[in-house]
DNA sequence: ATCCCTCTATAACGGTGTTACAGATGTAAC
DNA sequence: GTTACATCTGTAACACCGTTATAGAGGGAT
């Protein structure tokens, strides 16, 4: 089933040695040029292959940037969703997956705009791109189990908070003339926490715990001190 | 200070004419090709003019764009918002506004795209633009006044919330490949206004009023009723 | 009649993604 | 060893894009 001579293995080798020059030139390019700028007659410069080499091993441009995701770009991605600690409270992880991801997003805008080109419907989606979802989406099911969020539909919650983490990267991109609130990022991920949590548990606790107050971000005083969902256990369930 | 004989007029006439005729193959030609085939050279065979003339009048591409966009496309988002009627609760009309600019944003995907053209940061903002926006953050003011916002910097919940919202516009566009849930705008603007709506007054107050339901989709019975953050009044102001 | 300014078109320039065609290279079969 | 074949690579071109140099046409003012 496996007919390797040493002949087809050295060609291989030199396949997947091409494949790397050319994905190593791209990737040093993208943040060079920009994306808009990122054109296959610059990768050629750049690389020393002429452009029909490109098409003989990615096909065409979309190709090689869906190559350059997989295998490159959503690389780093994955690592910073899987850096993030676990947490006692699946809330507390849910947050710091937030903020890893829009963060990654905000600091690499090339890379998260090739990201988001318009996909055909029909092209299947971009395993990488899959687990780095998966990874942000992985405390939903704990918070279900704990009977912490409003709605029991994870599909619908996943998406929505992907769709709003995905405006509060592209947005500021789009719109570089507007003064963006430089918490902007903290206090809308405390907002979206706060809409899709269930309450239910504070309303039927004691109002202290509602109204506990934290810092969020990194370092230094916030000018107005943000009200994070209950950090404390759940009703329902408890540890262990 | 006005030396406008009537040649002159005559002139301005001619030129408006001819703004006007590119404008409309422009408004035209857009949702027929594709936001991304949409092209000087298809607008040149379209509208019968040459190229330069386009050039002429518009300057370039972006300013074609723009003229486009401020001209004809944003009226139809104005027009949407002001028809969005008071509402005693500053927060049914906040959903209401919400909603609509999301609705106008996912069924004009071309102008939608055409908007959110990455803009340069010297250029100064679309006077359409400004106005839209000020209209979708325009019961913020009385939120505040009622003390219904969680939060008193009133330009970062524009912002967290104009970002969310686009976000929902823009993601499933890029994505067509997601099956995305059916509600999903309806429960993500719920989950924002109870993200960021104060909710001491529920706290304080009883919890039955935290609790009531409502059935948010214009027709028909939803899957999942939402909780809508308190229809009733503030606890701080009442009416006149 | 001359000048000038505005409007318009032809034709081109440099850029893009892409590909037809032709070599080169190296493996496989005879 | 020679032939055959599939793979890899480059030259040159195609069609499209945004943009512009150049020039002509037209009308109002001097």
């Amino acid at each position: 089933m496996t007919p390797i001579s040493a002949a087809e293995k050295r060609r291989q080798q030199n396949r997947a040695d091409a494949r790397r020059t050319i994905l190593d030139a791209a990737e040093q390019l993208l943040p060079e040029v920009g994306h808009d700028a990122f054109s296959i007659r610059r990768l050629v410069a750049q690389c020393g292959y002429s452009a029909p080499t490109i098409y003989h091993y990615f096909g065409d441009k979309a190709g090689l940037i869906e190559a350059l995701l997989e295998e490159r770009l959503l690389a780093e991605l994955i690592e910073t969703q899987r850096a993030v600690p676990h947490a006692e409270d699946p809330v507390v992880e849910a947050r710091a997956r937030f903020q890893a991801f829009v963060r990654w997003g905000v600091e690499r805008p090339n890379q998260y705009r090739l990201l988001t080109l318009p996909r055909a419907q029909d092209a299947p989606p971009l395993p990488s791109s899959e687990e780095a979802l998966a990874l942000l989406q992985s405390p939903y099911e704990r918070l279900v189990a704990a009977g912490r969020l409003a709605q029991e539909d994870v599909e619908a919650v996943g998406q929505a908070v992907w769709a709003c983490l995905h405006g509060l990267i592209a947005l500021p991109g789009i719109r570089p003339d507007v003064e963006w609130a430089p918490d902007l990022v903290d206090r809308s991920i405390e907002a979206l926490l706060m809409g899709w949590l269930s309450d239910d548990s504070v309303v039927s606790e004691a109002s202290s715990v509602r109204l506990s107050v934290q810092s969020v971000s990194s370092e230094g005083a916030q000018k107005t001190p943000l009200r994070v969902a209950t950090l404390q256990r759940a009703p329902s369930r408890e540890r262990k």
